[in-house]
DNA sequence: CGCTGACATTTCACACTCAAAGTGTCAGCA
DNA sequence: TGCTGACACTTTGAGTGTGAAATGTCAGCG
């Protein structure tokens, strides 16, 4: 049994490699999946041999592809760098690479919606991950107060989608990412009045 | 002709005050130029002696909101209070008040389409107004170089969209606000490395 | 002179049709 | 056993008509 499940395993882990630039480049709604069995070079009714349907293929492929990110973003919390650079790793790895990538596609405002709908306890899981790592690490590096440390949070989670309103470049909003990083730091170390 | 001007331009306001409220309850699309007319108490096509059409007397309406909101904004970075009080003053008046109110009502998101289609020239030119304002004014009370204080700028401007992206109450908003305040005014106390 | 009621025209939302595309599930083949 | 081609069913979207509502512009009234 372990030789089928490994052989299942590593055929399911390539249907989801193969679906997300499918997704990407076509949205959730125009991929159909023939699409996507092309694109794994397998008939359209094996997918169903893994996959309940679309939104479950959809869910796989993303959930891991977020669960990826957080980790990523989590792992640039390590070491004993600047706080600064620290902050504007985590920013740059959980938000401005990986997914938002795809948020810039044509599909982007699509995707999103897909995501929400589709793979939002996926979603939610790995952010909130993240963002309890980013606590941990805010109350190891600074010594401020709870409070102040969870208003640096909401500001350090939540700008970034303001700060791409205007759909930057990728340079520019890899600036003001870092800008951020550096005000949210200026904050936690001189404290408010 | 003076005491003709003056009534005309009387009734003009009376008009454009009268619109407000009906499309901030209706929208744009939803209110016709039957409501408008019978909030202002006058007959549909007296609003055609005033205005060419729905999109003038909308223009009109939140132009001349929009320009009293950047004034209020502006007026908040006079005097010589706290770094921090100024900039969260600036913030409110010119995101946390007036025009945003409405991008919280059922009709929000359509207003904001409407005013980037038919108000666009003004709303820039009231936003502009308002940054230049800000500029001069931290220019004025920092020592930061031109740079940091328009990263700062982006930063003031841009954030407060993603602040608001997960529909908070007003109270938490306002919290947010001043937490970015205070961040930016300890970007340009602290300087970077 | 400014405003109104009325009119011709345009716009809009809704309902319906229908053909093309996609979906999920077979029996049967290798 | 795992996969395929084929089949029945569902979904989708473009096209079309239709009635209600809104628009912009009159001549004419006070």
């Amino acid at each position: 049994m372990q030789r089928t499940d490994t052989s299942r395993n590593a055929r399911v882990e390539a249907i989801r490699r193969a679906a997300i630039p499918v997704f990407a480049a076509k949205g959730y709604r125009g991929t159909s999946m023939a699409d996507l069995a092309q694109a794994a070079g397998v008939s359209r009714p094996a997918l169903y041999q893994y996959f309940s349907d679309r939104a479950d293929l959809f869910r796989a492929a993303f959930g891991a592809l977020l669960e990826d990110q957080a980790d990523s973003a989590i792992a640039a919390l390590a070491g004993d760098a600047d706080l600064i650079d620290h902050l504007d790793g985590y920013l740059q790895r959980s938000i401005g690479d990986g997914w938002e990538a795809l948020a810039a596609t044509p599909h982007g405002d699509e995707l999103m919606e897909a995501k929400h709908e589709f793979a939002a306890d996926v979603a939610e899981e790995s952010t909130r991950r993240a963002q309890h790592a980013l606590r941990a690490f805010l109350r190891r590096r600074t010594d401020s107060d709870m409070q102040a440390i969870n208003t640096a949070l909401e500001l350090l989670t939540l700008s970034p989608v303001g700060l791409k309103s205007d759909h930057p470049s990728s340079a520019v909003y890899r600036r003001r990412l870092r800008a951020l990083a550096e005000a949210a730091a200026a904050l936690l170390v001189s404290p408010t009045t």
